[in-house]
DNA sequence: AGCACGCCGACT
DNA sequence: GTCGGCGTGCTC
């Protein structure tokens, strides 16, 4: 009689839960990696072996339920993967499980057909790279080190532009095996796929949210099989499975959009660097402006830091000082901005028009002074006029800009029922309305947002140039899909974003600005119009270096990264209680700082409690969080995001 | 007291 | 994700 030998096996499922042990007989057992399905709460699911576990122990507990049938084909994720997931669970406080579940959603682990993906959507802008800057001897001894370097290997390439940033990557990627390219939107992936192809053909592969399920499953089938050497795709590609990875790249490293803000609040960034790390592969930032955390990385020796400068755009900085609105016959846009417009527009070229908010204006009355707050965030409420394409309300209305709340527009003052209101403030349906009237000839007006270009003058059907105008989004969609590319921009009062909460405030500022001029033509410029100048000095020289050296003396001032860690505790209660056990000052938590908690409401208009906690280093954080949830009363919906953006 | 529905936590 | 336990609340 044949004994049978009896094995336990840590499974993961993809979804909120840890890992739990399953029994499996015979012999021929599924290695790490391996896909398995088992019975969990009475239905049969696909899981992930985690590894071989001591059993369920002696403490009295349930017989083990088992395994019921291995996916053929050996493991789907590899070794390194594998401690990519436990180091995100642990890192980002999460259940194996979520970070199973964000890493590869459904594909690897529901029953269905992958479908041959057809030939590839609409492909991206991506303008004509720069050979001359590519082939200078500083570029190639970069290339050669990137693609010579063995084992792990970080690298920032401060490109001076995004085509010498395309090029480079293309340049680093041929021939290699097993590289990923991670872009922050679609629509860059589309761009990149515009680089990418001609060099891999048909063993490159399109991975992004935008794709039907049963394509994305076969993009995962054929990396799998081996018949892919290279992904292109959004954050979810620096997890394709790859059995071998040499080479992971993200491009515009710096962007917001690779914070994950759903599940697992994982930053690609930090993703792809420890996959590198674990994979023993070279890892590639790339960015025409990095992040202070990059860029703070390279200068300690972290990164291998690839610098690269180039003639830039010009930027002109127009001090719009103590004028109030009315200088310029009564309009906001400043005469030189006009003029420079009308020329450029006059010429057929294209341009951006930046507003600092959506909507119209502050209405502030001129007898009290009084302006309308909302009442659950205490902000300006901000007049939306809904005339116009860009509507975004039936008539009239107040909005908070923060958490949606609105209400009637009325023509007199609310506390004094006076009727001479001050419009404060530049917003994009103000700005629409100066374009209109004062720059002269026909154009077109594509506002932020809307598909429809919404024609100004008569004429329709003759040839007129775009003036693209909306809040700071719009730069990313001027110039695109054929487009040529504009050759003006100009922002307004674009200080008021760094009056937003968040010590980022003004590093964003800097790299849209920076991103804007990238997208203009290469006799471009930027007009910055601003009450004050003295804010942009560094970004008028486009001087990456000095706006840097300014912004880490203020964070190392006031203990903000790249100086220190942060994590941000969200914590909904039932209705409004307090959060925390203790009264408030009662926190010890030794080695951090914590601040809070503050009461805010989200864009939903949710109340909600929040803790920042910051502490020198990621493993120290790591206690004190620990440490202050302990604080957290029962009862309440609570979420930790670590190195929140 | 008896039953319907819904939320929350556990799932090996 | 999905199941069931238990709490709330309504009805007989």
């Amino acid at each position: 009689m044949l004994k049978s030998v009896m094995a336990f096996f840590d499974l993961v499922f993809p979804m909120k839960i840890k890992p739990l042990t399953y029994a499996m007989e015979g012999t021929k057992t599924p290695p790490p990696g391996t896909v398995v399905e088992a019975e969990l709460k009475k239905t049969i699911r696909r899981a992930l072996v985690l590894g071989e576990s001591e059993g369920p122990g002696a403490a009295g507990q349930f017989p083990a339920k088992t395994i019921k049938s291995v996916m053929p084909g050996g493991p789907s994720v590899s070794g390194p993967l594998l401690g990519l997931l436990k180091w995100m669970a642990g890192y980002y406080m999460v259940p194996e499980g979520l970070a199973l579940k964000v890493m590869f959603g459904g594909d690897l682990f529901e029953k269905g057909n992958p479908r041959e993906a057809k030939k590839p959507e609409r492909a991206g802008t991506f303008t004509e790279e720069d050979p001359a800057l590519l082939s200078s001897p500083d570029a190639l001894a970069a290339l050669a080190r990137v693609r010579r370097a063995q084992g792990y290997r970080a690298f920032l390439l401060h490109a001076p532009n995004g085509r010498f940033e395309g090029g480079f990557v293309r340049e680093a990627a041929k021939d290699q095996k097993g590289v990923i390219v991670v872009c922050p939107e679609r629509s860059r992936v589309l761009e990149y796929e515009r680089i990418m192809r001609p060099v891999f053909g048909e063993r490159l592969c399109v991975l992004h949210g935008g794709l039907t399920t049963a394509k994305r499953r076969a993009g995962y089938e054929k990396i799998l099989n081996g018949e892919v050497d290279a992904v292109v795709g959004t954050r979810v590609a620096v997890f394709a499975p790859f059995k071998k990875l040499s080479l992971i790249v993200l491009t515009g490293e710096e962007d917001p959009n690779y914070k994950n803000r759903q599940d697992v609040r994982y930053g690609t960034r930090e993703v792809a660097v420890m996959r590198a790390y674990l994979e023993k592969a070279r890892v590639l930032l790339g960015s025409i402006c990095p992040s202070a955390e990059s860029y703070f990385n390279a200068l300690r020796g972290k990164y291998e830091y690839l610098r690269f400068r180039e003639e830039k755009p010009g930027i002109r900085v127009i001090a719009d000082l103590k004028r109030g609105h009315g200088a310029n016959g009564g309009n906001i846009l400043d005469g030189a901005i006009t003029a420079a417009f009308a020329a450029a527009l006059g010429k057929g070229k294209n341009a951006i028009l930046v507003a600092n908010k959506p909507g119209h204006s502050v209405p502030l009355c001129e007898d009290c002074g009084h302006f309308e707050r909302c009442p659950s965030c205490g902000t300006a409420l901000v007049l939306h006029k809904a005339s116009g394409a860009e509507k975004t309300v039936a008539s009239p209305s107040l909005v908070c800009h923060h958490c949606g709340f609105v209400k009637d527009a009325q023509a007199a003052c609310g506390v004094c029922g006076g009727h001479s209101m001050k419009l404060l403030g530049a917003g994009v349906e103000r700005l629409k309305e100066e374009a209109v009237k004062i720059l002269p000839g026909t154009i077109r007006i594509k506002v932020a947002g809307k598909k429809a270009n919404e024609k100004s003058g008569e004429d329709p059907g003759a040839f007129l140039p775009l003036l693209y105008l909306g809040t700071r989004r719009i730069s990313k969609i001027a110039g695109g899909a054929g487009a040529s590319r504009p050759q003006i921009a100009a922002l307004v009062y674009p200080e008021s974003a760094f009056f937003r909460p968040g010590f980022r405030a003004r590093e964003r500022v800097f790299a849209e600005i920076n991103h804007m001029a990238d997208r203009l033509s290469p006799d471009g410029k930027v007009i910055i119009q601003t009450r004050t100048p003295e804010l942009f000095r560094a970004m008028k020289a486009r001087d990456y270096e000095v706006f840097m050296k300014t912004e880490f003396e203020e964070r190392k001032a006031l203990g903000y990264p790249p100086f220190s860690r942060l994590a941000h505790i969200r914590i909904e209660t039932a209705s409004g209680k307090p959060p925390l056990k203790t009264r408030s000052c009662g926190m010890e938590v030794p080695g951090a700082e914590v601040l809070g908690p503050v009461e805010k409401t989200d864009e939903k208009g949710r109340k909600f409690f929040s803790l920042l906690v910051k502490a020198p280093s990621a493993r120290a954080l790591k206690t004190a969080v620990g440490a202050a949830l302990k604080y957290v009363a029962p009862g309440g919906k609570v979420t930790v995001d670590i190195d929140p953006v």
